[in-house]
DNA sequence: CGCCGAGTTGAACTGAATCAAGAAACGTGG
DNA sequence: CCACGTTTCTTGATTCAGTTCAACTCGGCG
């Protein structure tokens, strides 16, 4: 498939894989293509995949008392999966869907595990994604537990200003942790 | 040293490492009997040291407009350490002090990055920690989030009562994102 | 066109913070 | 072993940021 595109995409990520592993990467994978808002992971569902997105942009949430709480967002050579399910083995808690038309790379748990065996750098690229996503989530909580919504919102708009570009009010509203009301009056500054 | 509590322990860890990586580990690692509020790491210090708690406990915390925020508890067969400045090598935002008396081996992360070279268990244990460590994040950021103050709390005794038990009140507060006045009349129902 | 989802605005309500005292528990030295 | 000071926890009154609910606007598209 489109190999050159993928590593490239791959060096774009910060990660360095050699030709030879992304070939098996890509032959051990499946190139998947989708339309905006199909899903790749649904609630309840058990999933050993991650994604890795070459082009798009895709989302994690879950329903609380039936409301849509977005969890998570990812977008050009971000990976994405069900943490909890790919990790623990346990059904998702999560809906994962593509936000834009988007084309992804889908990996198997046992791929990866696999390639981990087989490649070092391999093995390294995944530690680095977790270790990355660690220090991602450890300043969300500081942001989400004691920032002002205003606050929280101007961070967001400086640390990840392509989010809210590209994502809907309400799905960053629930990332936020505050109602879309008054996300739209933050925005207005009239709070 | 007392190299079979250390393998006891880390037996218990839920962790297996062979004899031979332990004895390297404790060869190249210093083990530390600290007293009760000791510090291990300053805020705007660098630390590249990971600390295993072979008995007591400590937390990590930050000054937040003055305020003492506790981030994140350790207790026996848990690992502490100011994760930013040890994975991004920058100067530490936390603290990080020792609630009880404690006895615990330090390791550096020259000594980590080396033993993981050798010893594919002891790669394999640094990944489990890190894993565990995203997975419980995220978990919090749900918690923190979307809960009210008292579910915070009762979702706490639930999975982590040693917490409760061992740690004071403000600093469990902190932890949770409420205040202590809050955190008090939650215990006594009053609310 | 007119409908429909996305965003905006207003007004009332509320959970938790803040501010301000006091009570209880804790430990240290006389 | 008690007294005294310090730290930890409790209780009350007030305030406020953000939610909730409800109505309205706007822009696209079928």
């Amino acid at each position: 498939m489109d190999k050159r595109r993928l590593l490239d995409a791959i060096a774009q990520s910060g990660f360095s894989l050699s030709d030879e592993c992304v070939g098996e990467l890509i032959k051990a994978s499946r190139i998947r293509r989708l339309e905006k808002l199909d899903t790749l992971v649904r609630e309840g569902q058990h999933s050993d995949k991650a994604f890795f997105i070459i082009q798009g942009s895709a989302r994690a949430y879950y329903l609380k008392d039936g409301k849509d709480i977005t969890d998570w967002f990812a977008f050009e050579h971000d990976f994405i999966s069900s943490i909890n399910s790919f990790y623990q083995g346990v059904a998702s808690p999560h809906f994962i869907e593509v936000l834009e038309p988007s084309v992804l790379l889908e990996v198997s748990k046992d791929v990866i595990v696999s390639l981990s065996e087989k490649y070092r750098e391999f093995d390294r690229l995944e530690k680095q994604v977790v270790t990355q996503t660690m220090l991602r989530l450890q300043e969300r909580i500081a942001s989400v537990q004691f920032e002002s919504a205003q606050q929280k919102y101007l961070n967001l708009l400086k640390i990840r200003p392509d989010i809210v570009q590209r994502v809907p009010l309400t799905h960053i509203a629930s990332y936020l942790g505050i109602t879309l009301e008054t996300l739209s009056r933050i925005r207005r500054k009239r709070i």
